[in-house]
DNA sequence: GTGAAAGCGCTAACAA
DNA sequence: TTGTTAGCGCTTTCAC
């Protein structure tokens, strides 16, 4: 069937070049290589015997020769906290859903909630030593003034938290609206003294942001507010709020909803109520069946920050803009049983 | 400071190439490249001179250029689920970290979990286009067949599920046992009449080897089984799991935690009390806040089995072995408020 | 200990 | 329409 020269039959696929596939169908490397990428000029019925070859040869194009080559990468990096964490395991789902659609290929690297700073560096070099086209960044674990020096050589986007840098771009919540919104709800339920828990600005930016809202929408309302700032893990701080708890406070507000399952096992463990003794709020409205828990908290818009995220990355891949881009999003209350009035 | 010919100042991080650092450390290339990864031979003094001028010019090595060179890649891919699910998510963490501690990089893509085969396909050649070293495969939606080609030119493992193919290695959970475990417990309780809810084999593999395993060993014990089984959405077959609950059904075993909080959800709003009224268990054991709701499950061993994909696609990539590695893994029953004798 | 040279597999002008 | 010719940035013998 071929008339070409020096081709071995049964050729390992990872193995097949397009050299091979060109000498497979008698044509020239440059000729392969535009008939497999449909693009420049070719004539139908030569790119025919081509894909032919190509698909009966088992040929998959080697991509870092292509985009070593062509000078350009197709992907944009994604580094991503965690994903045990459902909160980000959804926004990474969703971000790969949107990429998809739009066409872009993500490439992922994680890197622990708890890693060191080189750590987090090194996945960055990865992430940028592969040439990726843009950058998407998920994790609170790496500054700005890391990621700073490479942004006037491919784009970056902060997803989920805000960013303060002029030069970084983002899509992210509106944690303080979250913040803001729950603390509402619970002056609104009459209560007048509230603990506010929270890991403190090192160990979560958004816990911390979503606290101080809290703490400020609660002073207005009249509210006496007991701020409990503590470290990541969501069991910290609760025994604390607990004493605040029986030192008359009614409500104790958590900055996530993690925190907020920590604090209903550790009332329930002293056999305190939820609602009748205590109020609890959380803030993420993600965890699978807290519905049935009947979490009351805020469904932060992991959504629309994915769609934001990939949307504002593709303009300025393609645009040359340089404008600063941020949008924040505010998700909804979700009024809970574990939320009642006074 | 330095002494090199045509090298110019403030250069921009990624266009940096070790011509570049080699030209200002007034070496060749080669040296360069050698003192920058510490292999070969070198000047100790002249790597400290290179090693200088890298970092002065932010020079971030071309991995691309460089594994195109060397031939072989340092990356193994991973093919996930959709993360949005917390088992998958947590299997995605941990397989990361693992790799990480042994010095493996991972590349990641994801596939939602109801795409077309071409997708899963175009996500497979995605990763053998980096010529990546070994394949992780962490999805069911990609099948034997699909993996089998590829699978004596670079080592193929599957995570999580069974694999039957004599080529492709696993470390996979013991859903069966995981049936067994449940199924026992039930019948311990002294149900006489149960109803397993499972995905059927198209929907969820894993959960069809649960539910086979939960019917056989109910019926083992003498009890009457109603399997009922669908598609992959949680909330389908709830109703009519309901109505033989109403014929007579004492408990409803599913196959996912998912479909358990599907059914306490039609439980509730049907105003049956759990387990007062029916006993319910699930199986995963990973959504957080399980133990506020008592859910009654089996906690997968996710650790496990990453560690054994992991420390196994390690022991494929250095070693010449051809026998195919399988490694069954089953969990712990968490027995919960949700199951209760009749 | 260091450098020169030959590619890795592919792409992109430019000729033909 | 197709082929020729240079590389992309890096690694790696193999001489010096």
């Amino acid at each position: 069937m071929s008339s070409s020269s020096s081709s071995s039959s049964d050729a390992p696929g990872l193995r097949v070049t397009v050299s091979d596939v060109a000498a497979a169908a008698g044509v020239s490397r440059a000729t392969a290589t535009r008939a497999l990428k449909g693009a420049g000029r070719f004539a139908p019925e030569t790119q025919e015997r081509i894909l032919a070859e190509a698909e009966r040869l088992g040929y998959v194009p080697n991509t870092m020769a292509a985009e070593l080559a062509a000078g350009r990468t197709g992907t944009v990096g994604l580094m991503l906290r965690d994903a045990s964490n459902p909160a980000y395991g959804l926004l990474f789902s969703r971000l790969q859903d949107e990429a998809h659609q739009r066409g872009l290929d993500l490439l992922t690297v994680t890197i622990g909630a708890d890693e060191q700073g080189a750590k987090q560096v090194g996945a960055l070099h990865r992430l940028l030593g592969m040439r990726v086209a843009g950058l998407i960044v998920a994790t609170g674990g790496i500054t700005t003034a890391q990621l700073e020096p490479f942004a006037d050589q491919v784009p970056i986007l902060r997803a989920g938290r805000a960013e303060t840098s002029g030069r970084i771009h983002s899509a992210h919540y509106d944690d303080a609206e979250h913040g803001r919104m729950l603390a509402s709800h619970v002056a609104f339920l009459g209560h007048r003294r509230v603990v506010v828990l929270a890991g403190d600005e090192e160990a979560s930016f958004p816990e911390h942001l979503r606290a101080l809202a809290m703490r400020e929408t609660l002073s207005d309302a009249g509210v006496d507010v007991d701020l409990v700032s503590t470290g990541a893990r969501p069991d910290e701080g609760v025994a604390e709020a607990l004493s605040r708890v029986r030192a008359g406070a009614t409500a104790v507000m958590c900055a996530s909803d993690y925190r907020q399952l920590a604090v209903m096992r550790a009332l329930r463990s002293a056999g305190l109520s939820v609602p009748g003794d205590v109020t609890v709020t959380g803030c993420d409205g993600i965890l699978p069946g807290a519905d049935l828990l009947g979490l009351t908290t805020v469904r932060i818009p992991v959504e629309q920050v994915a769609a934001a995220a990939v949307e504002t990355m593709q303009g300025l891949l393609t645009s040359e803009s340089d404008a600063p881009v941020r949008r924040g999003f505010a998700g909804e209350l979700v009024p809970g049983t574990t939320a009642g009035a006074v």
